[in-house]
DNA sequence: AGAAAATCCTGGTGGC
DNA sequence: TGCCACCAGGATTTTC
């Protein structure tokens, strides 16, 4: 399930072998979760800029136009000079002078959309209520609590939502929240700001270390190269449930919040 | 208005 | 072994 650290992996596993690549052909598979946007003939004879990414988001910058990539939970990028035929779960092939771009995606809730550019309402609407990101200067403790304050609910799931701060998932909001020593269940707005500075520096620090490990393989992520990532062997309470606590052990609760799981360890993590 | 639930989808898993 | 109910989850949409 890719977050931010995977998505991050991935554009760098693929970005500067694609650059200067021109388009020559776009193939669709199955529909992803909305429509390319515009009609795939448009994009041969384009030539690639660059690879960017904003929150969860891959930007591939044309020399005119943006395409927008999103991973959703169970996509995953390629880029090689050839690959096999597409298979059943191949939705998105963009075939360059460099390399064909593919996108498999079995749960297709990935998506890839054109836009003329980010300043496209389509665009805005995907990216306009994004939190800074997490791994920049953008993300600092003052701005950090101030939008947490306008939040009552849980922690946890303010973290989700992305507009405190992007790109953390479900995965890293347990972890770091663990790192911090905070209760999930704790309302966002009450965190003192002695808590929200550790919890932003845990996630710093969580979502830097899982960049640099080469990403999570819970499920069966890999970069574009095929390269697997090592995060989940140092995961100290995500899909712990029952297991001792790495610090105290105490068993790791597992609870819902907002139909999803959320593990903690009650004695290390205060209310 | 803000928060919680429903929604999209399919592979994997556990129970019988 | 087969069948089935159920779970996983990012982000938008719908409901409360």
């Amino acid at each position: 399930m890719p977050e931010l650290p995977e998505v991050e992996v991935t554009r760098r596993s693929f970005a500067h072998a694609i650059e200067n690549a021109t388009v020559q052909a776009v193939r669709l598979g199955k529909p992803l979760r909305w429509p390319l946007g515009c009609d795939p003939d448009r994009l041969p004879g384009r030539r690639v800029r660059s690879v960017g990414r904003r929150g969860k988001y891959l930007l591939l910058q044309f020399d005119q136009g943006v395409l927008l990539v999103h991973l959703g939970m169970s996509g995953s990028l390629r880029f090689a000079p050839v690959l096999p035929a597409a298979g059943a779960h191949d939705h998105f092939d963009l075939v360059t002078t460099q390399g064909t771009l593919r996108l498999h995606d079995p749960r297709r809730f990935g998506a890839v959309v054109y836009v003329d550019s980010l300043a496209d309402p389509v665009a805005h609407k995907l990216l306009g209520r994004l939190g800074p990101e997490p791994l920049s200067d953008a993300f600092d403790v003052t701005g950090f609590q101030a939008r947490l304050k306008r939040h009552q609910s849980a922690i946890k799931s303010v973290l989700l939502a992305g507009e405190a701060v992007v790109g953390v998932g479900n995965i890293y909001a347990s972890e770091a929240l663990f790192l911090a020593g905070i209760r999930p269940t704790v309302a966002a707005a009450r965190l003192s700001r002695t808590r929200v500075a550790r919890l932003h520096a845990a996630i710093v620090k969580v979502l830097g270390q899982a960049v640099e490990l080469g990403g999570s393989t819970l499920r069966d992520f890999s970069s574009a190269s095929g390269q697997a990532g090592y995060f989940q062997l140092q995961t100290m309470v995500y899909g712990r449930a029952g297991l001792p606590c790495h610090v105290c052990a105490s068993p790791v609760r597992l609870i819902k919040q907002g139909q999803r799981s959320t593990f903690y360890c009650a004695t290390c993590q205060k209310p």
